[in-house]
DNA sequence: TATTGTTATACTCTATAACTATA
DNA sequence: TATAGTTATAGAGTATAACAATA
């Protein structure tokens, strides 16, 4: 459902009981972030998935599909589409694991590290254009109570061990 | 895709950069709330889009239905189907504007008034679960913080009229 | 001719599960 | 038998545009 743009006309108010909502501004300004970033990102022909991947590459050389898949929450179905166009444009490598062959180790190219420095200022650009409305002392605000919900809603995100 | 489920093993920790991203974040949460709200609807067999139709009907008695979609950002051809739902259940009424035959006015039904108490015990229990590891104080510096991104993306959320 | 609501279509996303090859 | 990766399929969600009635 197409909620991002704005009508010319009048704006029509949103119910006021919504607005109030922390979790509705979640639920919204989450779906604009994803819409901004997916237009930014189409003129390399890419999305911020494949930019996950290939941050994730970046980090820790040699990763299996298995354990990028656990680390970015992708269902592994999914994950292989993403790495073959990434494959495809010579962004990354597959290669099976002579310890255990029915493994693929994926690692980024030299091509890829480049792309990944486009992306990153793509990325980059985004963030600072979605957070003007901020000063730098109320995007740190932000961001601290953001990562507290996310420690509680996507522990992927913890930057602590979790104490349950 | 499945990012909702977190995987019983050793948790694989998300990229860095990904973390840091405030964007990020909301992209995630969103996506997170946006699950919870369909799991904990799914009860009543609505979704949230009935919810906030609801809610709007309840402000401001009768509506259009191109009102409706604009003060909601929704696609008029979307909101047809959301409206029969309702319709289907007796929640809301639709008949023909006299002054204008082209024109639907829609308004909420005795059982309708009913249903939106439901929904609004049921969001309530959500919003409060969902930011139940942020304090009072928390909450409301949050929220502020989110109103301002809103005004800017979302400008239906504006509590007051834009100055442009 | 423009607008309101409706319907139909197509396209994207994603969830599921079957399949292979290795272990 | 269980696991890693692959492939295929179906379903939900949504965007687009054609359409009928009315202005």
């Amino acid at each position: 459902m197409n909620v991002t743009t704005p009508t010319s006309k009048p704006i029509e108010k949103l119910p006021q009981e919504l607005v109030e909502s922390t979790t509705f501004l979640l639920k919204r300004l989450g779906f604009a972030a994803k819409e901004r970033s997916l237009g930014e990102y189409e003129e390399l022909g890419l999305r911020p998935y494949h930019h996950a991947i290939l941050l994730l590459l970046d980090e820790g050389s040699r990763e299996t599909q298995g354990s990028i898949a656990d680390a970015l929450g992708y269902d592994r179905g999914q994950l292989v589409g993403l790495l073959d166009e990434l494959e495809e444009r010579g962004l990354v490598e597959r290669k099976r694991d002579p310890n255990d062959r029915r493994r693929h180790l994926v690692r980024l190219t030299g091509d890829g590290t480049k792309t990944l420095r486009r992306l990153r200022g793509i990325a980059g650009r985004i963030e600072d254009d979605f957070l003007s409305p901020l000063d730098d002392g109320e995007r740190a605000a932000l961001h601290a109570l953001l990562l507290r919900l996310a420690e509680k809603h996507e522990p992927r995100c913890a930057l602590l061990p979790q104490q349950p």
